[in-house]
DNA sequence: TTCGTTGCAAACGCTTTGCAGCATG
DNA sequence: CATGCTGCAAAGCGTTTGCAACGAA
């Protein structure tokens, strides 16, 4: 089993929560999947593997995942909330064409939430950076379309 | 009167909109506002001043400033939206105890997104920056708190 | 066997929408 | 005086909650 998994399980365990299916396969499928899913997302990508599970159970799993600090969450205004599998210090950047979400590793960040810190006063616990364009694939589409007018 | 606020007058004329009192209103409130408010916080504070003014009045006009670009859009998940009155890059700090938000000048900004831009292959049409802790003052009746004790 | 968890449905809160009357340009 | 804007109320949508039945430990 995946190390995460583990984890979790451990986490869990230690916490008197209970280890049950719908719960490790909703981390699993925020573990896979790479365009930070929001919980309706989530819901549908797992009918197949459980018919029976409802919405609830997604969103109450999500709250759970948060308060162990095992994922993140991207609020959109406006739109539904998205959940990142990944809850280390990362940038999120956001498509507004296919609305996909990647994440990028930037070096940089540490030393960035010391500054912040520093001006701000703040006793820094957590931190978010999102960036909004256009991924590279929908801009080759865009061009190609330009093209051939 | 003050140039952000002669800005919108001229952008919303300029595409036929029309200047209405609300509308100036609203946008007067989020520049003096440092706190972030939401969609909420805004109808409330304005009803002395627009006693008739609708929520929904307030909502058109938020989407408004966001089409031209004169505000900015925190989403925090679950929570409501909360706007900006700085649409410029800044990292805004999020107290988790009093639920405030602060804006912080940050120089280095600028060569972070040319940075994401590279590794990720995007066109970078905007940013945003959030940090989340304990504000000054939070942190200080905490540490007096505890010395009572 | 115990008690945390699930699924269901209803409730909730934030936001959007349709429309008649109003006010701006 | 034309048409964009407002206020109102209802609808929409994501999310939360209460509760009886279920299942993990």
């Amino acid at each position: 089993m995946r190390p995460e998994l583990e984890t979790f399980q451990r986490l869990l365990t230690e916490r008197g929560y209970r280890v049950t299916p719908q719960r490790m396969g909703i981390y699993e499928y925020l573990l896979d999947t790479k365009t930070h899913p929001s919980a309706e997302e989530i819901y549908q990508a797992l009918k197949d593997r459980f018919p029976m599970m409802s919405q609830a159970t997604v969103y109450k799993t999500l709250d759970l995942l948060l308060e162990l600090g095992l994922i993140a969450q991207l609020g959109l205004g406006g739109q539904a909330t998205r959940y990142d599998g990944n809850p280390d210090v990362h940038v999120n950047v956001y498509c507004s064409e296919c609305h996909r979400i990647y994440d990028v590793m930037e070096p940089e960040l540490p030393k960035l939430a010391e500054s912040v810190a520093r001006r701000s006063g703040f006793v820094v616990k957590g931190q978010r950076h999102e960036f909004y364009g256009i991924c590279p694939e929908c801009e080759a589409r865009r061009s190609a379309r330009m093209q051939e007018r």
